[in-house]
RNA sequence: GCCCCCGUAGCUCAGGGGAUAGAGCAUCGGUUUCCUAAACCGAGGGUCAUAGGUUCGAAUCCUAUCGGGGGCACCA
């Protein structure tokens, strides 16, 4: 019941070490411990229908002074018996086998249970999963295809912030749920059929430098982007204020004062700082807007100059895009089907929603799917063009197709929750049944004041401009501790020693890592502050943390000529011969608990959280335990095994959220 | 107007039925002949927005109110 998540499989390393063969198989303590507790539950009376649920009550210890784990059932039980907690506890203690897992357990408070791991246990379940080159993660017993849809960026536009966690989280979730053994299918579905191509055409054929294209047709098309952006921008303010807003006797008398004010008033509507109440909503012309509209529709309408140029286009936008792709260490992509691949199958499939009724015809011809009395999504417009509704559902129908999903998975802003809840009931009705359709939703990033990002002159920066940012700080960051630590007369190499390819290793990893570690550590549904300072700080929750603790870990090894992989194919006894060793062993034994958790729920700063715990508990390891000082031969060989394990499952932990380590820092 | 999310330490955030509500930053104090001090240890700091309710037990679930953010068919 709790076992179907993992395989139970034996490896070759558990096999190795079996003296006990019966018990000792999964690396998932929580599992374990309930495993321990469910026939002393029926013992006792429990309605066998419930036993899941008191098994779930079952958990990690709130305070490490009450043991490794607790069990809180005792108190539900008792109130269904008739009997008092303290009671039912010690009932169910005498019918529960401690099998050399757990210390006899204790009873406390209003009846809690109290667990702790024994000391031999723990020792042995650490050397088992030093062997293992998954550290004892089992894999998905009953492995799921998902696909995974993520970063999603519209093909002409340069990419910003707003992309970043889109990327970034679906890029860890294709990491994690790989390793847990799934099939896994990341599609970025690009914008690549939109609006802002009728703005590159228009753009290419009223403002294009030629030379400029031909060197770097890449730069030049995102400068036109831009402009023609912020000509439409500058037009539509000024239009609809010569519309509503002008005062004619003062247009007359200075033309250019009131155009001039006209236009600041209409910036400062545009930025929302005045209220718009008695704004006058009139018609008005965007000549600009209006041209590359007509360009967006003659390209829809499969026009060949038009379509001849999107192609051209298209590869250009494709390599800037993948560029920032490949600045953030995304993995590459399976696949990158777009808006323009879906466009064919849009006539059809509204064809067949209207057949099977899942739509409806709605105000002048449109098309409709009605999902309550006051929410539809348009799927048709009247003009006959589709929207991204249609888009999404031929996407559906594509997918499903094409790779027989589990899940699908939507790895966009939480703005987007409503459309999303459309849209999968749209899918069942049409017939998707059975499919996990699941909006894993974000929340926003905002700038350190709390408000939306902002450039200082007021557009949103470019993820490749912050991304350059992150690295160059990451390069000052090293630079800075380098010289502090030789001025402490710490043990660090010449500056001069250090290659330049080894320094931009390091800004990058260090840089980058920050970035996405502050995303990926903030719980996915909330809002978030970008701040450098928090992201790059040597303190705290932070990638920078957990890669200095995995750069100490190898030092050590480094300094004890000690070769890392004799305690991964033959690992050593373990010895908790300190508390520190304990709690590091506990927590490296937790790591799979972990992982599931966060696959479970989508939630990668489980795995942060995670991490930090390690972080810290090495952390007092590294204070308390000498390594290659330690007592004895045994004990430097358990500690060295301890040490390595850690590295290794930060590192591993890292990975999955797609930030590499370094050696050295 | 309707719907969704949020409100936890000075700040940024975890926790989302279980024991005395946690962490980082900031503040104050301490640690370097010793494997990386990008580190560690200690201290102070809380009416978990408010008011009711459910429960053996509520920051957590329900209702209402207040405050913040977001979304509501011809943009995606």
């Amino acid at each position: 019941m709790f076992r179907d998540t993992v395989s139970r499989e034996p490896t070759a390393s558990t096999l190795a070490v079996g003296s006990r063969p019966s018990r000792i198989r999964t690396m998932n303590l929580l599992n374990e411990l309930r495993s321990l507790f469910e026939p002393a539950l029926l013992a006792v009376g429990a309605d066998p229908a419930k036993v899941p649920d008191y098994l779930g009550m079952v958990k990690p210890s709130a305070d490490a002074k009450h043991g490794d784990y607790q069990a809180n059932f005792a108190m539900p039980l008792a109130k269904v018996l008739g009997k008092k907690p303290p009671e039912v506890a010690k009932e169910i203690i005498d019918a529960t086998p401690t099998d050399g897992v757990i210390e006899p357990p204790t009873v406390a408070g209003p009846g809690f249970i109290n667990l702790k791991l024994t000391d031999a246990w723990i020792a042995e379940q650490v050397q088992t999963i030093a062997a293992s080159d998954r550290l004892g993660v089992a894999m998905a017993a009953t492995p799921k295809t998902f696909v995974i849809d993520y970063s999603g960026p519209n093909v002409a536009k340069p990419l910003h912030v707003g992309h970043l966690r889109s990327t970034i989280i679906g890029d860890a979730l294709v990491r994690l749920l790989r390793f847990l053994g799934h099939t896994v299918v990341g599609d970025n579905h690009l914008g690549d059929w939109g609006t802002q191509f009728g703005m590159l055409i228009y753009g290419y054929r009223t403002f294009l430098n030629k030379e400029a294209y031909k060197s770097d047709p890449v730069r030049e098309l995102a400068r036109l982007y831009v402009l023609v952006r912020n000509v439409g921008g500058t037009i539509d303010i000024l239009s609809n204020a010569f519309t509503n807003f002008r005062d004619q006797a003062a247009f007359e008398a200075d033309p250019v004062a009131e155009l001039t004010r006209l236009y600041v008033n209409g910036l400062k509507r545009a930025k929302g700082s005045d209220d718009d109440d008695d704004e006058a909503k009139g018609p008005f012309v965007n000549p600009v807007a209006d041209a590359y509209r007509r360009e967006t529709a003659k390209l829809h309408a499969g026009d060949a100059d038009n379509l001849k140029l999107w192609q051209e286009f298209m590869p250009a936008c494709m390599e800037e895009i993948h560029k920032v792709y490949r600045q953030l260490d995304i993995l590459p992509m399976d696949h990158e089907l777009g808006e323009s691949f879906y466009q064919p199958m849009l006539a059809g499939v509204v064809e067949e929603l209207q057949a099977k009724g899942v739509s409806e015809t709605g105000d002048g011809g449109s098309v409709i799917i009605r999902f309550g009395e006051n929410n539809v999504a348009l799927i048709r417009k009247r003009d006959g063009a589709f929207t991204y509704t249609t888009t999404d559902l031929a996407t559906i129908k594509h997918r499903i197709a094409t790779w027989k999903p589990d899940a699908v998975l939507y790895v966009v802003d939480f703005r987007q929750g409503h459309h999303f809840k459309n849209l999968f009931t749209a899918a069942e009705r049409w017939g998707f049944s059975g499919v996990e359709f699941n909006h894993v939703s974000f929340g926003s990033v905002l700038g350190k004041d709390g408000k939306p990002l902002k450039t200082r002159d007021g557009g949103v920066p470019e993820l490749s401009t912050l991304l350059d940012r992150a690295v160059e700080l990451g390069g000052h960051l090293f630079e800075l501790i380098h010289w502090q630590r030789a001025a402490m007369g710490h043990d660090v190499p010449k500056w001069d020693e250090i290659s330049d390819a080894e320094k931009q290793e390091i800004a990058r990893v260090v840089g980058i890592g920050a970035v996405k570690y502050a995303d990926l550590s903030q719980s996915r549904t909330s809002d978030y502050r970008f701040d450098f300072d928090k992201m790059l700080a040597t303190n705290g929750n932070t990638a920078t943390y957990m890669q200095y603790a995995y750069a100490r870990c190898r030092s050590i090894f480094r300094k004890g000529n000690a070769d890392e992989k004799a305690f991964r194919t033959r690992p050593p006894k373990v010895l908790l011969t300190h508390p520190a060793e304990r709690a590091l062993a506990v927590q490296l034994l937790k790591f799979e608990e972990v992982l599931s958790n966060a696959a479970a729920e989508y939630l990668p700063h489980y795995i942060t959280q995670y991490l930090w715990d390690v972080a810290k508990a090495f952390s007092g390891f590294f204070e308390g335990c000498p390594v290659l000082t330690a007592g004895s031969e045994e004990l430097k060989a358990s500690r060295l095994l301890l040490t390595d394990l850690t590295a290794r499952t930060i590192q591993t932990a890292l990975g999955l959220l797609g930030i590499r380590t370094v050696e050295r820092m």
